[in-house]
This record gives C-alpha cells, structure tokens and sequence, in this order.
DNA sequence: CGTATTTGACCGGCGC
DNA sequence: GCGCCGGTCAAATACG
C-alpha cells in the first residue's frame, strides 16, 4: 500500500526529531537554522555527531519495526544530549536561560510525544483500511465463487428476495472503486462469460439483454449500482470534476422546473460512468450532481480526490444496505460518515431512486477548524470531510491533495463519479435528499 | 468535416 | 391494460 510513502513521512520526520535535538543544543546560537548547519558541520559536540550517524546507519534497515524504533531514538536522544548540552551550558551560561532550556525541552517532548501519537494513528488508519479492503474483496471473491457454482449447477433457482438484493447492493462499484483500476463493475461482475465493458452496462440496463442471457443473468436482471449524490452550489451549468463528459439527454423531470442533463464519461471507450445534473427545485444556486458507475480508466488527480470520497460514501453505503435497512440507516450511515454532531445535518439516504442513493452535501458551512479536531477522532471520516472541503474551496488543491490522499488510500484505483470542485460553500454533509426514506429502506431490506 | 449538443421518439418499469 | 415517468437513443443541428 501506501508503506513506502509512510518511510518516507516517517524517516523526515525523524530528521525533523534530529535536528530539533541538535538545535536544542545549539540554543543559544541567535539563527536557528545557522545552528542546526554549524552544530552539523562544526566537531564541537563529537558524541551527538556520532549518535547522528549511529542513527542514520539504523535508519537505512528499514525493517518495518525500525519506524518506531526510530521514533524512540529520538526521544530517548533528548536526555542525553540535553544532558551533554546542559553541562557546557553550566559552566558557560547564565541560569536563567536554564529554565528557557528546560521550557523548550518539555515543549520538545510534547511536540515528539504527539508526532508519535499521529505517527500510530496514522499507522492505525493505514491498518484499519487494508483490513477493510481485505474483506471487501474476500467477500467479493466468494460471492462470485458461489455464483459460479450456481451457474454450474444449471439452473441456479430463484434466489430469495433478500438474496437478490444482497447480490445487488454488493455488487456494485464501491467495493471495486476502492480497489484499483481494474475492470470495472458495471452490475456484471460475476458474468466472467460475459464480455466487455460497454455491454455490460447496457446488460445491467436492457431487459432485452438481460432476456437473452436469461439462464444466467435473471437473477440480476434488477440489479442496480448505488448512485452517489453531490449538492454543490454553482453558476456553471456543470461542476468541474476533472472528467470529460458527453451530453446524451436532456429531460424535465416531475417536480422541478429545472431540466436534467444526462451526461456519460468519454475519457475512456466504453466507460460506464454517467452522471445526472440538475439544479435544485428550492434552491436553484445548487446544482445537484448524481453519479453512477465506475470509470474504467485512471483518472486525472482532480478527478480521483473526489472519486475516492464518493466511493468511500458509495461504499459504505453499499456494506450498510447489504445486511438491513437498519444498518442501512444508522450504523452505516451513522458511524462512518457522521460520528458526531454532525450527525444530524451530514448525510441521509435517498429513496427517490431505485437505486441507493447517498447525497455528499457540499452546500453547508463548516468550521474547518471543526474538521481538524474530527480528524484526530475520525481520520477516516475526517480525511474525506477534508477532501471534500478543499475541493469546495479550492479546486487547485485537488491536484496536489490526491497525491497525499492516495498514498494513505491506496492506489487510486477506478472510482465512482469525481467532485465539484465549483462548490462555493464549504462543508461536506449529507443530507436527506428525499422524504421518503422509510420507503427506501424497505426496498434496501433483505426481506 | 469532425465532434459535440439538442431534442423528439422510443422503451421499460411502475402504479393505478 | 393504460398512462406516467425516468432514462436512453439517434437523427438533426450547431460549433470550431
């Protein structure tokens, strides 16, 4: 995964922890960094320059458990050479300046202590998500398995209701997204008989398709993926997500004066992904953006920042509706996207579709200050409110923020749908796009 | 002239 | 069975 990325966060670390230890030494120097340069070129202090070394040489193990070993060192190094450094001082300084020494040490100590806690937070937000990405393709491997074996079986029998529904709701996007940029799902996944990208769209699609395949496919013929809805505000008649789009349609739609625009992604022959734009009935400065399907392509880093939150919200979504409506509604939704008191003004489900459907609502304020303090207790969460506000604030800042994102994600992998990097406000919420929610859970339920 | 957009027709799902 | 609605297709049109 993202381990070379973490050595590398972490050995710079570790020399940030290096040259604080030496600048501490070099206090009294008036320009801290002409310090640090002499205290590393002057023979002044031979023992912490040989201890430097030492490290440096450990530093170049790599072995997995040095990256807290190294961290260690460096605390560890502090007494020591402020012991060394205290005792020159003694002889040569005025104490006063011994309480500003012991001052700084502390707030050294503090500083080392919490980039460690970071440093194993982000170890442990690495963790969970291999794990979470393990299971998801286990799960998906024997889904697949087990349909197989009912394709060899013959007739596979009619699957109950929950069954179906199960099948539909795991196979969708969202899992594949957070993989890699392999083949994309298209509702068709399992069909390894079945052929190419731009039919299997249509397979999840055309009931004529579906007819025709029937002894294999009826089971799926309802099969849907969830659909992920982006609440923007905006001028422009599209969000710039950092995909090329083809216009295909355009119809009024009941209840809002404004048209839908149907688009489908053209940065790849074939790719499945379409997207729906219309602005909202209440408020026509939001424009509300509702993506589906999975890109077959890699995508530009614009664009895969927010792929990424809409996969992960896709996602969740998809693991909430596959157990029960109640898992649906809260735990997924609830524990994933909004574990505080956000809760109440973030996310909901859509139930205007036959699709599931969750709304990332950019069109709220947030304090951002709030996200960071998030982010210490929710990195998941938090890394994907972050994504999403600085998408809405400043679409420069996709570009270098995607690098970062997945080196902690992942490879980027393909992904569902991109952001709207137009968005004038700034919180990531979602929110109820539908009153009919209740109605929707009973279409998510397995029963 | 090639590509993108527009727009009416068509199709399937769903509710009554 | 019928009509409504959402979604897609494809011919016509616009644009660079």
């Amino acid at each position: 995964m993202a381990r070379p990325h973490e050595m590398q966060l972490l050995r710079f670390e570790d020399r940030i922890e290096h040259t604080c230890t030496i600048t501490e030494v070099d206090f009294f120097s008036q320009d801290h960094r002409q310090a640090v340069v002499e205290a590393e070129a002057s023979p002044a202090s031979p023992k912490d320059h040989q201890r430097e070394k030492a490290e440096e040489e450990e530093e170049e193990g790599n072995s997995p458990a040095h990256e807290l070993s190294g961290i260690n060192i460096g605390l560890n190094l502090l007494p020591s050479n402020t012991q060394t450094g205290q005792s020159v001082i003694a002889e040569n300084q005025k104490p006063e300046n011994k309480l500003q020494i012991l001052t700084l040490q502390t707030e050294l100590c503090q500083v080392n202590e919490e980039n460690r806690r970071l440093r194993s937070m982000l170890d442990q937000l690495t963790r969970s998500y291999t794990a979470l990405h393990t299971q998801l393709l286990q799960g998906m491997q024997q889904r697949e398995a087990h349909e197989i074996r009912q394709g060899q079986d013959g007739k596979p029998g009619v699957p109950s209701r929950g069954e179906l529904l199960a099948h539909q709701f795991m196979e969708p996007g969202p899992t594949r997204l957070l993989n890699t940029g392999e083949h994309q799902d298209d509702g068709d996944g399992e069909h390894s008989s079945s052929q190419h990208m731009s039919s299997s769209w249509e397979e999840g699609k055309s009931p004529k398709l579906m007819q025709e395949r029937s002894t294999d496919t009826a089971p799926e013929a309802p099969c849907r993926r969830a659909r992920v809805s982006v609440r923007a505000r905006s001028d422009a008649p599209m969000i710039n997500d950092g995909c090329q789009w083809r216009k295909y349609g355009q119809k009024m739609a009941k209840g809002n004066p404004c048209p839908r625009a149907y688009y489908r992604c053209t940065m790849a022959i074939g790719c499945p992904v379409r997207k729906q734009v219309q602005r909202c009935a209440e408020d026509k400065t939001i424009l509300v953006t509702t993506y589906e399907g999975n890109h077959n392509h890699p995508l530009p880093p614009a664009a895969t920042v927010m792929a990424n939150t809409t996969s992960s919200a896709a996602a969740m979504l998809l693991s909430g509706s596959t157990t029960s409506e109640d898992s649906l509604m809260a735990p997924a939704v609830g524990s994933f996207l909004h574990p505080s008191p956000y809760a109440s003004t973030m996310a909901a489900l859509s139930a205007s579709a036959p699709f599931p459907t969750i709304t990332l609502d950019l069109t709220q304020t947030a304090n951002q200050l709030q996200l960071l303090q998030r982010a210490q207790q929710h990195p998941m969460q938090s890394m994907i409110d972050t994504v999403t506000a600085a998408i809405t604030t400043d679409p420069n800042f996709t570009a270098a923020l995607a690098a970062a994102i997945t080196s902690v994600m992942g490879a980027p992998g393909t992904t569902d749908g991109a952001s709207g990097s137009n968005a004038a406000s700034i919180a990531p919420a979602i929110v109820p796009e539908s009153p009919q929610c209740p109605k929707s859970c009973t279409t998510f339920s397995i029963n």
